[in-house]
RNA sequence: GCCCUCAUGGCGGAACUGGUAGACGCGACCGACUCAAAAUCGGUUUCUGAAAGGAGUGGGGGUUCGAUUCCCUCUGAGGGCACCA
């Protein structure tokens, strides 16, 4: 073929070219063989792309080029997520367009994925920030609202006060914001919500479905929308009624405890807390302490449990002249339940704090299996398990669980005050979404306000609600709200002077139907066309675990609304799940302790271990521990260096090669290196079997005998083939990789063994041809420049990117003749080299025979022989 | 505090459902080529032992003919939730 060194530089943007020229990757809706939609998490156009973003694409691409092969239609798109807060930041520094910010990245960051190869379908890129896009996200509100699942409301709401924004509780992160890690505070506003309580319950029980989802996902999503069973339970006020009502309802999971009841708690918050508090100054200092409280981490893990007693007096639901005192309680929630609970100090540890504080008594009512019930005491731990009930009246001897239903059967049918004084409920954790967002650089909510008209919905033909583009960002505040002519608008319905909503929504709504819109990305019409239900849902997807609840939980709401607004008809959007790890890479400090960049160090192997000094002045460098790249510690490495020096098959290749893909991978430039050698080896070993196989076209004289060489040649090709299937179909591309590897390795050995030109039989010469062919053929979807350069070098017509996945010879791939090891008492003692197929007595026979065995035997007969079919024998002794 | 995951050579890791532990790579060492270096190629590389052998998958215990894999327990690391009644 050829001697000289590949040179990625040239062959990469060679074929990037042909690719793009012959439109290699557009795919078609209406294209007849099966659909298979791979998708990665679109970035955030924030300037430049990093070796995240490289792992991430160069995962989803094989997969993508993999399918293309199997002979599936493969939707891979890409697109940004273009909205949001930094794009206002930089414009605020720069004085410029948060939208002249955006697209130049864009610009930037699409030069830099093409870089790398990936098999896109540019013809359907989306920017979320394009009022093509967004305008079909406002008739999507539109549609939600006429269907029910929006409202406004007003709310106790997280408040960023650095972003001057609202946040989601998704979005507050131990008590700070998600994005400016500024203190998070409490302040009431009316707010515009997406009702994914609505969905609650299916989207916990759907969850079931997802096989095809990492466990670990799957349970902080259960968790995070945290469904419980209870029951809702009034209780009636000793002293009459107070401020219009009677009684008291409480939220609990745990009915069967009731006579284990001590006091009542009510939150700082409730109704009943603050009439009481009008006359009484020490309740409503203590309302005030817990409202300053607030919600931050430090506050909530050092907090005592402190309660205020409000005089008032409850009746026992079993016994009325037992009488419970309620209490103003700093821990319990208003938004939770019904914002007040009774406590049970033996069996729930906060109840009991907080009991031991106030001297409201301790009576266990489950006791422990086989602990006696006399003498059963509470220490400083409430006891939460299983056992029997005691000190309960009617319940005792029952198990917690048949307890928990004869309350629940009990207050049922019993009535107070005109109703059933229980009831069972189900709760949840999950809140709404609050989607309200201060901002200007975000979708504008489509709604008017009128003063006699109320809230109008923008009418349809009337989308998209633009943003104005003459904006300043030289005040705190929303830009759209001191614009002085944007909001000031008619109203649709009456036509008089009317104000527009200038709220913009949360960035999530923007990614949470993105990939419905790939599926007819042109259409102006509608959000989408039938299309969407050919391709959803997603059948890879793939993104960093980082987005396991936001994001994820989000999509699948929104798929879910959009079936019940008739856009699409699946309501789970995405079918496979991969969360993959991060990049992460060694740090260094100088002796100042001043991060230090990669590129600015140079490495050694001493005696000492490995050693690092600065380029410039030869000082020398701290190695510190290994960490997830990041600009403030500034152990990054810029993919653009990468690919300039090595090319993007090698960062490709040594991305997949080195860890799994779930698990963090750590970049290493001796790693990096090992995967440009392979580069090199495979073109050379490409070109060594083409040079072998000269004149393999010819057909194959037939009078020539077969030869072991060759036939040992395609075993090897194809044993591997069928092992880099089974690793990518389960996407293991590390391991994909090391059989790629292997089969190499074998082919160079199967090469150098070849010592004679008799041996070159035109049997050996097509087995060489073939494993050319195959070769590249494998290692095309996570190289693919460097397979289209070996194709076309192998004189082949057309391109690897087209050519179908090769064809497994299974009977070449499965070998008849196979060795299993002989344990002797569970120990390897021998090898046994036998026919797949032997019959068991056979293989007992034979491994009988071996002398190791013998010798280890030594004249004594076998109790027991275990035969495991093609795998082991062990003789027991 | 509650929940989850993980632990294998000097390092990253492999071993699908219990069946030859350490594949593949990185690093290191030895050798070839070279005046020399780099690059490249060949070999060695879990520990112990000259070898035969023995030990070995975080510690301890169990189930099994057989355990990296299953169960119990302890230790360590990482992650999620966080007063959710």
């Amino acid at each position: 073929m050829r001697s000289e060194r590949y040179n990625p530089r040239e062959a990469e943007g060679k074929w990037q070219a042909v690719w793009s020229e012959r439109e290699t990757f557009r795919t078609s809706n209406d294209d007849p063989r099966p659909k298979y939609y791979v998708l990665e998490m679109f970035p955030y156009p924030s300037g430049r792309i990093h070796m995240g973003h490289v792992r991430n694409y160069a995962m989803g691409d094989v997969v993508a080029r993999y399918k293309r092969a199997r002979g599936f239609n493969v939707l891979h798109p890409m697109g940004w997520d273009a909205f949001g807060m930094p794009a206002e930041n930089a414009a605020m520094q720069n004085k410029s367009h948060p939208a002249t910010w955006t697209y130049a990245n864009i610009a930037t960051m699409r030069g830099q994925l093409k870089s790398m190869g990936l098999s896109l379908d540019w013809s359907r890129e989306i920017a979320t920030c394009d009022p093509s896009y967004y305008k079909q996200q406002q008739k999507l509100f539109l549609d939600f609202l006429a269907a029910g699942l929006v409202t406004r409301k007003k709310s106790k709401v997280n408040w960023d006060p650095v972003d001057h924004t609202v946040l989601a509780n998704e979005q507050v992160i131990d008590g700070r914001g998600w994005r400016s890690g500024a203190l998070v505070e409490q302040r009431e506003l009316t707010q515009w919500f997406l009702k994914i309580t609505d969905f609650a319950q299916d989207l916990t029980d759907s969850l079931d479905e997802l096989d095809r989802w990492p466990e670990k996902v799957r349970l902080m999503q259960r968790n995070w929308i945290g469904r419980s069973e209870g029951l809702r339970l009034r209780f009636e006020l000793a002293d009459g009624s107070l401020s219009g009502t009677e009684d008291l309802e409480v939220y609990t999971t745990r009915p069967d405890t009731i006579f284990g009841a001590k006091f009542i708690a009510i939150a700082p918050d409730h109704p009943l807390a603050r009439d009481i508090a009008e006359g009484r100054p020490d309740l409503s200092a203590f309302i005030d302490e817990c409202r300053r409280m607030g919600t931050s981490v430090a506050t909530l893990e050092t907090a005592e449990k402190k309660g205020v007693d409000t005089g008032l007096r409850v009746r026992h639901p079993f016994d009325p002249s037992w009488l419970l005192p309620v209490y103003v309680a700093n821990f319990v929630l208003m938004d939770y339940g019904s914002g007040a609970v009774f406590g049970c100090p033996a069996h729930d540890q906060r109840d009991l704090d907080f009991a031991r504080a106030y001297g409201l008594g301790v009576t266990p009512v489950v006791c422990p299996p086989g602990e006696p019930p006399s003498s059963f005491v509470i220490g400083d731990v409430a006891y939460d398990g299983d056992g029997l009930m005691i000190n309960s009246s009617f319940l005792d001897g029952m198990s917690p669980v048949e307890a928990r239903d004869e309350v629940v059967r009990r207050l049922e049918s019993k009535e107070l005050n005109g109703r059933p004084q229980g009831e069972r409920q189900v709760n949840f954790k999950l809140r709404d979404w609050g989607i309200s967002r201060q901002r200007y650089w975000g979708c504008p909510i489509p709604v008017i306000h009128c003063e006699s008209c109320g809230t109008v919905p923008v009418p349809v033909r009337d989308l998209p609600v633009t943003l104005p583009e003459d904006v300043t960002f030289d005040r705190p505040g929303n830009p759209l709200d001191h614009h002085p002519t944007w909001k000031h608008v008619a109203c649709p319905e009456c036509g008089g002077a009317a104000r527009r909503e200038t709220d913009t929504m949360d960035t999530f709504v923007d990614s949470s139907w993105y990939y419905a819109r790939f599926t007819d990305p042109t259409n102006q019409e509608q959000p989408t066309s039938a299309a969407v239900d050919h391709w959803l849902p997603v059948d890879q997807y793939i993104g960093g675990i980082e987005h396991a609840i936001l994001h994820l939980l989000y999509s699948r709401f929104f798929a879910r609304a959009m079936k019940a607004t008739g856009h699409l008809s699946v309501k789970e959007p995405f079918k496979g799940l991969f969360t993959q790890g991060m990049v992460v890479h060694e740090t260094y400090r100088d002796a100042n302790g001043a991060w230090m960049t990669p590129s600015e160090i140079r490495i050694e192997q001493t005696p000492a271990g490995r050693r690092a000094w600065t380029l410039d002045t030869n000082e020398p460098i701290d190695i510190g521990s290994i960490e997830k790249m990041s600009k403030s510690k500034r152990n990054t490495v810029d993919p653009d260096d990468i690919i300039g020096s090595y090319g993007a098959d090698t960062a490709r290749w040594f991305m997949l090669s080195d860890s799994p893909p779930e698990r963090d991978v750590i970049w290493s430039e001796e790693g990096v290196q090992g995967a440009a050698r392979y580069v090199q080896q495979l073109w050379r070993l490409v070109g060594e079997l083409d040079d072998a196989a000269v004149g393999a076209d010819r057909s194959p004289d037939a009078g020539q005998p077969s030869t072991q060489v060759a036939t040992d040649v395609r075993k090897l090709v194809h044993a591997h083939l069928m092992r880099v299937e089974e690793s990518i179909e389960r996407l293991r591309f590390n391991t994909a990789i090391a059989e790629i590897r292997k089969l190499t390795n074998g082919l160079s050995a199967a090469l150098a063994g070849i010592e004679s030109p008799d041996q070159m039989t035109s049997e050996l010469r097509l087995a060489c041809r073939e494993a050319a062919l195959y070769l590249v053929g494998m290692f095309a979807p996570m190289m693919p420049h460097l397979a289209e350069e070996c194709w076309s070098a192998l004189g082949q017509s057309g391109l690897v990117a087209d050519q179908p996945w090769p064809v497994l010879d299974r009977s070449l791939a499965v070998d008849d003749r196979i060795v299993i090891p002989v344990q002797v008492n569970g120990k390897r003692r021998a090898e046994l080299t036998i026919d797949r197929a032997a019959e068991a007595s056979l293989v007992e026979a034979e491994a009988l025979k071996l002398d190791a065995v013998v010798r280890e035997l030594d004249g004594r007969s076998p109790r027991k022989v275990i035969i495991v079919p093609q795998r082991i024998v062990n003789v027991v002794v």
